[in-house]
DNA sequence: GATGAATGAGAGTTCATTCAT
DNA sequence: TATGAATGAACTCTCATTCAT
């Protein structure tokens, strides 16, 4: 009444997928009750059915928000380097897109936690929204790669195919550690040495 | 009659967990029904628990037969090593693993596929047989970096703890789409490719 | 909205616990089932499960609730006799104790036709409930004719115990009778009936 | 082979009626599996429906062939009796309905125990059998307590029909702690006991 | 006769979703 | 808007019964 209702309305929607967050991070989705998510937020479970059409709307809703956010931020990582076409530029938009990546996660702590076995059982919808971010950032990473290679920055033995998978996948598995650190360095540190590690090795 | 009946007990066990492995890959888990299992398997629902005690024990099999057998792989791959204590020799035995994850995952294209989504959501007892599997794995791996710095073969840039993840994180990601072709590289070149890029890098 | 809502959900848990006595008294705890209990409720099959946890539940509140209003009835009618320990006050107190399970099961009809044949079978847990309640009320029946014996006013020639499980199966099985009678005697007269034909035999 | 397969045939029978017997009276009918018995018997599980046609036949016979047998047993206590008309006599055929009753139970321990909490769950059928035994014995001894009223040996103070299940209640009562006594006095002690305390009540 | 693997109807229970208040 | 009691479809698991060997 006081507060505007646009404000209120979206503020209860906020509220329940927060709790749908945590919820889900703790049991996984499957397990999980509409019924835990309404006490977590506390409202009356119907409530939220005036807020999502059902419980997988919840799922989807939590999902594809984080990877559109994802997505944007690496947009916003690699748009620069976009008509710039030296090497360097090239692998700065990969290191980037890397650091786009923790800084994410940073922000997004329990929602890694959550989605780390969610994949691959959210029901077709779902994940193919999950696979869709994932494999267009991939394939992103594979053509910068391929730039790279093109002008001599990075070397042939590898087709970028498997080197961005095996950037990504190095990414994804650091980021995971990085967060249960109790205390973790700095996105840019982090970032850093992943990039490097991808792009020396570890070889001394 | 001319088949032994013990082999037919077996082969019914087997018949089953293949029709669950089928299943669960295509639905998860908690969506896929034991209707559904028994279904596939072309016998009846009750037939299931004449073989298994539960839906979970289903699950159960399915999952630390397979982790049982990498893990014995990883541990014929790394046995050699354990004595002679030179750089070299550590190195042969990361390399080793290496190889081994890919051996693994080559004859378990569909485990693979199905395990892609199901970690974090196997209910206490399950997840953690796999997640202590898997962190076994990655600390043995650590450990052996940590050697193979102590001998002056890796740098020191980042922690061990990490480079650990960042391996096994190419591994995993590497061998899905490695899994995904339909023509794929040997696991001997597969392997190397990647344990290479780990040591050396990517840089041309 | 004229009634209470905490009295409609009360009456909703009596409802149910109505229809179950009359389900399990004609078809007996294991053969009736959930389904028909809600469809003799007139409800739906889950609201029982709002109600109560479980099958066994329903069961544990038809009995334990009357066996604690039997206790308590016979409480009400040894209370006075406490402190006077003159024979004729344990007499009257015995008498008092044959009243009240007449007086019991005048009101619950219904619940002697169902108990008569569900003890024994209802599991350890709810068996356990009402023989403690029969067992402790035979006990005290025993000691108050051990103190009948010792002050001289019933003979020795059987001992106690005996003697208070005859009296105990006399009045369930006359209470039995006399249930299904259509025009039953009052409580008064059937209790000093019995109590009369205990104390002073059927001999002319 | 060697022994007649007449009495081999008959030997399982019992075999198996022994053995859902002794499960049913640790069990109860319901909760116990038609497995079990067999296990029990220490035979196969089909070869049961080989001699039974259904679970609830092994129930019927064990619990008809044991009524017949007491009902038999009555018969001969009441027989001599039918012919004098004389008010002892008539007392005598009581007093041997009860020892006929604790005769019986003291064979047939374990059938008690099992009997106790059975009657009234044993589906249409099944029960109809139990009580028309129980009533046509109880109808017994009321036509008899009349006949004792009627030549001056009962008092009138209450109605035959009341007597009658006063008497039976005792008597099944008594018997059942009897039983369960590790050293029971003898049949011949405790019936005369009961009906002595039937006859000349407990008063000293 | 004897076996025991196989069957499948049916039970108790859960929970996403609806709707009267 | 908000509630939460009510619903009933769907699931896992049991077990009496059958039948090929």
């Amino acid at each position: 009444m006081a507060s505007s209702p646009v404000a209120s309305s979206d503020d209860k929607r906020a509220l329940i997928l927060e709790a749908a967050l945590r919820v889900f991070a703790e049991s996984g989705f499957h397990t999980s009750t509409v019924d835990k998510v309404a006490e977590v937020a506390g409202i009356a479970k119907g409530t939220v059915y005036l807020y999502f059409h059902s419980k997988n709307e919840l799922m989807d809703e939590l999902v594809s928000g984080r990877i559109a956010r994802l997505t944007s931020l690496v947009e916003e990582a690699t748009a620069q380097s976009v008509d710039e076409l030296t090497g360097e530029a090239v692998l700065a938009a990969l290191a980037g897109i890397v650091k786009a990546h923790f800084a994410f996660y940073s922000t997004e702590r329990q929602f890694l936690t959550f989605l780390a076995g969610q994949i691959g059982m959210l029901g077709p919808n779902l994940s193919t929204a999950v696979l869709d971010g994932t494999q267009l950032l991939t394939a992103r990473v594979e053509t910068m790669l391929e730039q790279a290679m093109a002008m001599g920055k990075v070397r042939r033995a590898t087709d970028a195919r498997t080197m961005a998978f095996a950037l990504m996948g190095m990414v994804h598995a650091v980021a995971y550690t990085w967060l249960m650190d109790p205390e973790p360095s700095s996105v840019d540190d982090i970032s850093a040495e992943v990039f490097d590690m991808f792009m020396a090795g570890v070889r001394a």
